[in-house]
This record gives C-alpha cells, structure tokens and sequence, in this order.
DNA sequence: TATTAATTCTACCTAAAGGTAGTAATTTAA
DNA sequence: TTAAATTACTACCTTTAGGTAGAATTAATA
C-alpha cells in the first residue's frame, strides 16, 4: 500500500530537476548527492526517464539531464505508469477486481472513493505543481 | 499501490471461513480448492493466522481450523498489521513523511484525504462485514 | 491398533525489486 | 590534443516476497 521505491525516487528527481534547471543542469552526481539515491541506481532510473523522453541528457563535461517538456505537462500519473506503479480501473484491494454491482464485497463501495482520489491526484498533479513548495522532496 | 498477495490471501481466507464455519470446520484442502491459493503456501498462512490467534486449529483427521473469536471483533486492518501492510500514519506516497504543515509538497494535502478514508475502511471493517455478502472472494 | 486425514515444522527454491561494478562513449576545456 | 567530467551500457549481486517439498505430529474411526 505505498507507491514502490524506484517511482518514488522518479518522481523526486523530476521534481527537483523541474526546480532547478533554469539554473543548470543537472548532474547525476548533484542528483544523487542531494536527493539522496544511490548513484548507480540513480543513473539507471535516469536512463528510464531519458528514453521515456520525460528528460533529455547532455554528454560529456559539464553535462547532465534537464526536463524535455515543460514540467506542467508531465503527470504524476505519466511517470507511474512508465514504472507500473499507477492504479488501474479494476484494481481491487483483494487482487480480485472482477466484481459487478449485483455480487460485491462490503469493501467494494467504500474502496472507490478513495481509489477516485487517489488517481485524480495522480492524473491532475503535474511535475511542475509537485516542484513548487519546499517540502523535503 | 495494492495489498501484498499474502495479505489478500488472508483476508479472503477468514471471510470465507467466518461464511462458512458454522457448517463444519475449513481443512486447508478446501481453502486452498475453493480459494484457489496454492495447498503449501495457504497452510504457511494459516499457522500464522493460528499463532496469531485469529483462528485456532484442530488437528487430526476431520480437524480443520475456525475463527479464535467472534468475526465481528476482527478487523481487516488487524490482519493487515500480520503482515506488515497497513497504512501508518505517517506513511507518505514518496517515502518521506516527515514535513510538516509549514514545509509540504503539492500531494500533502491531497493525499491526507484518501490515505484517512483508506485507513478508516481498514479500521472499520470487520471479517464479518466482509465475509456477509457473496462476491467472488 | 492400524489407517487415514488432517495440521505443523524445517528447509529449501524462484522471481522480482532494489542495488552495485566496471567499462565504453562523449564532450568540454585546459 | 589530452585529461577530466560526464552519460550509457552490460552484467552481476542482494534482499524480499512468494512459493514448494517432505517428513513429523495428531486424532478420529474402522
Ligand atoms: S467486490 Fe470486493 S473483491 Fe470484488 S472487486 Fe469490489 S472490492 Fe474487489
Ligand atoms: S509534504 Fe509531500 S513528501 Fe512531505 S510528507 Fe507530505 S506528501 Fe510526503
């Protein structure tokens, strides 16, 4: 019931790119240092997210990552999905999700309002609204 | 973003034996057919469950396990907290938790919603709520 | 009492998530 | 033009969740 730890770090890293990157870009190593992830899984998250085309890189000296599109248009949801950690229609508390109106457990209804929530946060929030406020992101 | 399986497992294992336990006792064999969860992995679950002492088990030929209590007075977070999986208070969508009302991020707050509903369904359903109408758990 | 149907115990196996190591490729700037 | 700073690639290691195997223990009943 928690989002998993590589997304969690996705999201973060795009945050504080989003932050950051008028000022210059990127490094894995500035990442790795402040956000506090490990370098070399840092580098392979990143990957991810260059060919995912969330971020675009700069080799060689003075190099690093910076967003590709503007931070407004990337979901919380986008990036989610990109590490199977989004929330589907059908997905049920009980791994079963398969349960019409006429034959449903006691959690069912009382599982979609939050369930709702949940993807309308992911879906509405953008990298850009998530970057704004300090927090300790 | 879900139940872990062995949870799940759990939950559907007591609704169906607090359903059914009034006619005879549950073997692991018919649990494990009727639910559909592996015979060895379900009786690793179910010595848990009696260690625990949510059900208790009798042994020997006809033996079987029933509920330790009265269903009413098992919540579904109870069973959760077995295995590691309910929401804490403090739990946050990326892993920190730790910001306060002056330092937040732009999901804080969205989250709060969701995450207390969440933790109430939890809270207040009982294995008998459940376990009441049909549903394919 | 022997058989059988059941739970329990101990130990191991497998797959997936999370993480690490080393090296190649690329670019800048001294 | 060479050294340094950087990303990219390939392969492996570790931990945890999920699952399996086999033998020991228990109790009803034929
Ligand atoms: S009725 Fe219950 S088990 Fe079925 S899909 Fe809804 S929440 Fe899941
Ligand atoms: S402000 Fe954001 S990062 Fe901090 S605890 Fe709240 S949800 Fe988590």
């Amino acid at each position: 019931m928690q989002l998993n730890n590589t997304s969690q770090y996705a999201i973060r890293i795009l945050s504080y790119i989003a932050r950051k990157q008028d000022e210059h870009l990127l490094s894995a190593n500035e990442l790795s240092k402040i956000l506090n992830i490990p370098y070399k899984f840092l580098t392979k998250i990143m990957t991810k997210l260059v060919k995912a085309e969330f971020v675009e890189s700069v080799r060689g000296r003075d190099g690093g990552f910076r967003l590709k599109d503007d931070a407004q248009k990337i979901s919380v949801d986008d990036v989610l999905n990109l590490f199977n950690d989004s929330i589907k229609d059908e997905q049920c508390l009980l791994g079963i999700g398969a349960c019409d109106t006429q034959c449903k457990c006691a959690m069912h209804d009382q599982w979609m309002k939050p369930k709702l929530l949940i993807q309308k946060l992911f879906r509405k929030s953008s990298i850009k609204d998530i970057s704004k406020k300090g927090s300790k992101i």
